[in-house]
RNA sequence: GGUUCCUUAGCCAAGUUGGUAAGGCAAUUGACUGCAACUCAAUGAUCAUCGGUUCAAAUCCGGUAGGAACCUCCA
């Protein structure tokens, strides 16, 4: 299968090689874990989980990491302000986070490395860097020395000029250049650690290279980094940087970056109120809703929350819960057996379309085909069970690939026997019966 | 100010190297049906606009209008 991706790197669609044969390796930037996460936290979660869903399904075997920030200013300010330990609040809201990615039909990551977990490989890897001179130390702060890197801004198109003269960095006169940015801070306040350079912690762009360098060795190198555009730049940009340094690559063959949520055609910001926590919409309208609205648009472009995007969506993920079941009763009832996972016919288009830069809008015509396929089939006279059951196989495969998780009822005797008396009760054409039954039914959620 | 991107039917949305537009939701009509639900079928776009290149452009080039993002923490 000849699998592609935009890679923000190159901004080429090129073709997917991976560095050891069927294997993978993936790591996205997680959250700083502060708060509930809000819709678009979910988004590269989702991305991902579909890509890593789709290359397990096509025969790679995938390590992905994605890392919980659990050290940051805004993880103490919480902590201060309601008077706990850095740690209560992020494992509070590290819970919450696997929770709600949970409900959403994610999978965990096979590793969800913790900053506080890497405290004494990353001051030996910033040690590294200043033996190399890509960093040094002024009064207790270590700063990367951004003019060792001679392609730096390669991957977000940033002009170097540009930055400076654009007057938006911040002065500081302790860089050399503005644009060196802080490995380690000093600080007064909050969690600290010791290290060469005294009590602090680490700055943000440093953790991820060190997760991936002591997750993946002997250079961490990566197959795929991931996460939201956004983190171009500074971010990614200075993991590259970082790299460069320290193993002369720039960590990931594929960057791949991710979209944003908009709300009512709005972006999501504090300042605007429109903040959405994950959870209240995943109560509101289920996981599944959630997750098919955020496939139903290519992970590069914007995906719009509005109601009318959901309720669309909602009714979509109805569509397909009704003929899924339909399927499942109509081949329990019949003693056939339900075809296991990972064996499907009838994948080929729409593998085809997620090996195009994980095409989901054009996956998910592929589902609707089969949905409708699938209804026409259950309305036969003579019910062809062989299509049905190949049809129900072919369903769930892609369902899983996408993460989209429709429970259906395993029958027992007295179940087949209460839907057997409805069929022969509307036969009889004894509506009252077959209207308790019905009702029966519904209630157990058979049909 | 610098950089980048977007504009496809009421809404969402796809569209490898140019060859007269997938799919979904909604709507309308018809069918099925004891009732209801479910479902099926049919119906809609000169691809923001102007101009250029070409035998041929939603797809390439340029202008205009409108919108967005990044350059600062941000998924």
């Amino acid at each position: 299968m000849n699998i592609r991706f935009y890679n923000s790197l190159s901004k080429k669609v090129e073709d997917f090689k991976t560095i050891k044969p069927n294997q993978v390796s993936m790591y996205v930037c997680g959250p700083t874990v502060y708060n509930y996460p809000h819709i678009g936290n979910m988004r590269p979660v989702v991305v991902f989980d579909t890509l890593r869903r789709f290359l397990e399904y096509v025969g790679y075997k995938v390590t992905y990491v994605s890392n919980f920030t659990d050290v940051d200013d805004k993880i103490i300010n919480k902590a201060l302000q309601e008077k706990k330990s850095e740690k209560e609040v992020t494992e509070y809201f590290i819970g919450e986070f696997k929770n709600d990615i949970h409900c959403i039909g994610c999978k965990d990551p096979n590793v969800t490395p913790k900053v506080t977990e890497y405290m004494s490989q990353i001051i030996s890897y910033i040690d590294v860097l200043i033996k190399k001179g890509a960093a040094y130390e002024k009064n207790g702060n270590v700063y990367f020395r951004v003019s060792k890197i001679k392609d730096y801004g390669s991957l977000s198109g940033i002009n170097i000029d540009d930055l400076i003269t654009g007057a938006r960095v911040e002065t500081n006169d302790e860089k050399e250049s503005p644009l060196d940015f802080a490995l380690w801070k000093k600080t007064s306040e909050g969690i600290s650690w010791d290290s060469p350079w005294g009590k602090g912690r680490p700055g943000w762009h440093t953790e991820c290279c060190v997760m991936i360098d002591t997750i993946f060795p002997p250079d961490g190198l990566i197959d795929i980094h991931g996460g939201g555009y956004d983190l171009k730049f500074p971010h990614h940009e200075n993991e590259i940087a970082q790299a460069e340094a320290r193993h002369n690559n720039k960590i990931a063959n594929y960057w791949l970056h991710n979209n944003f949520i908009n709300i009512n055609n709005e972006k999501m910001s504090k300042s605007l109120g429109n903040v959405i926590y994950a959870k209240d919409l995943i109560e509101q309208f289920g996981g599944n809703v959630v997750r098919m609205v955020i496939l139903s648009t290519h992970y590069r472009a914007p995906v719009n929350f509005t109601n009318e995007t959901i309720e669309s969506s909602k009714n979509e993920v109805q569509k397909i819960e009704n003929v899924y079941r339909q399927m499942a009763l109509v081949l329990q009832i019949n003693e056939k057996k339900i075809p296991t996972i990972g064996h499907a016919s009838g994948m080929e288009k729409f593998l085809d379309s997620l090996a195009d830069d994980l095409n989901t809008s054009n996956a998910l015509a592929e589902l609707y085909e089969v949905t409708k396929r699938a209804n026409q089939s259950l309305r036969q006279r003579e019910i062809d069970f062989d299509l049905i059951e190949q049809l129900f196989s072919t369903m769930s495969d892609m369902l899983s690939i996408l993460g989209i998780d429709i429970k259906y009822v395993r029958l027992n005797t007295a179940d087949k026997k209460l839907y057997e008396e409805y069929l022969a009760a509307k036969a009889k054409k004894d509506f009252s019966l077959s209207d308790k039954l019905r009702a029966e039914l519904i209630e157990k959620k058979i049909i």
